[in-house]
DNA sequence: CACAAATCGAGAGCAGTGCTCTTGTTTTGC
DNA sequence: GCAAAACAAGAGCACTGCTCTCGATTTGTG
């Protein structure tokens, strides 16, 4: 065995301690996360995790952007697994399933993301890449369908005030996109991670008897909704 | 001063103690909430809370259960102070406009109750009464509009499995639903939960300017979705 | 090559947590 | 009046995040 040079080492040991942190997230969720846990398998006294992550809320941004980045991908190799690139409906139903997948696979890593944030804790900007290609995803589609001229059904006139609110993803868009598109797909982003949340949270619990058939149900209104089917 | 007698005491202690917790509660959130802290502050060593609450985890289950129902007569009041009671519309509105602004001024009672579940708690049935309440809100207006013959604009076919899954909620249920609008129906309650969660978790941060007008919008046009307006 | 500087792991320690058990006191109900 | 129940206090256990110090090892440089 080769004699690992400072460099190598502090990677691997980085790498190895993201990895069981990773494993204990999956195992016992953010809140109950210790860093002494994971010192003890990584086989390191707990002071000398500190080396490598000034705190225990820098080892969560870690596992917070690999999580975005684990969706991110699964997302995108859902939509890029669509074959017909036209069928928007399809890839919008493919995406929604590839964040609940995702989501159910990982409900701890999920509720990391998406339900409350831990305490004291600040997410710092480099989490917003990773975080934005989920987002990106339905804006590109959106993007596409008002690129072909869908029509937007049922669609309300969109306030001043609102008008203005979107300022912010218009900046962000290289397509422009009209307002009460905008407006419908916002919607459809907040009914799927709305939907997310109250299932995997439990508040479904005795309502909604099989949550496979409902989220079908409601992604295909959605299609319906966003114009796309 | 009147000598108290024990079960006044024991009543009043019980009192003290989730007072200070609910505050401790808006102040720190769930996750660090402490009940040592909360025995300082109300003259008590720690060790004698256990004589009131049995473990933490059944404080917080009393702080669950009070806010659920602060927000549920939040949401009734908003209700009832809708002068025509045939505004559909502005009732769910009204409903909707009361759930976001109790949860915008007790952010952590909302992280609490719709965030990621506290690890190792597990919400006993005596939740449900008063959780049931803000739905419940939801539910009684679906109902009228379906008395009234509402139609449901752009239905989609309801699948036979989201018929089948729908049979928790038609159980509980007075007057009969038709399968159409109660997805309709909850589709806007995932829309409205969904939109509060990622307003108030961070997640519309820089990307929407104007969370009262986007929510406004949303509202109005869940409104139509619904066949109300 | 030598040597100072930077890096690293280990250990002790601090302040905090939930929770249990014991001990002495006070109130209750028979 | 007295045994029984309820109670507050305190000590203690195992755990947490984090800081500091102390040697040992590896680095880059004169």
């Amino acid at each position: 065995m080769p004699p690992k040079s400072r460099a190598e080492n502090r990677a691997e040991q980085t790498r190895a301690i993201q990895v069981t942190g990773r494993r204990h997230l999956a195992e016992v969720g953010p809140a109950a996360l210790s860093l002494r846990a994971i010192a003890r398998e990584v086989g390191l006294v707990s002071s000398a995790v500190y080396r490598y992550f000034p705190s225990r809320d820098d080892l969560l941004t870690a596992l917070i952007i690999e999580a975005y980045d684990e969706l991110g991908d699964a997302v995108e190799t859902a939509d890029a697994g669509v074959r017909d690139r036209d069928d928007l409906a399809g890839r919008f139903i493919a995406v929604g399933n590839a964040i609940r997948d995702w989501a159910r696979a990982n409900p701890h890593e999920y509720a990391l993301l998406y339900g409350s944030p831990v305490p004291g804790y600040a997410a710092p900007d480099t989490t917003i890449p990773s975080a934005a290609r989920i987002s990106g995803a339905f804006l590109t589609l959106a993007q596409l369908s008002g690129q072909r001229g869908d029509a937007v059904p049922q669609a309300r006139p969109v306030s001043a005030q609102e008008r203005q609110a979107l300022g912010g993803i218009r900046q962000a868009l290289d397509v422009p996109l009209d307002d009460e598109r905008t407006v419908r797909w916002l919607i459809a982003w907040s009914t799927v991670f709305g939907h997310l949340s109250l299932e995997l949270f439990g508040h479904m619990y005795r309502g909604i008897l099989d949550y496979d058939a409902h989220f079908a149900q409601v992604t295909g209104q959605l299609t319906a909704d966003l114009g796309l089917a």
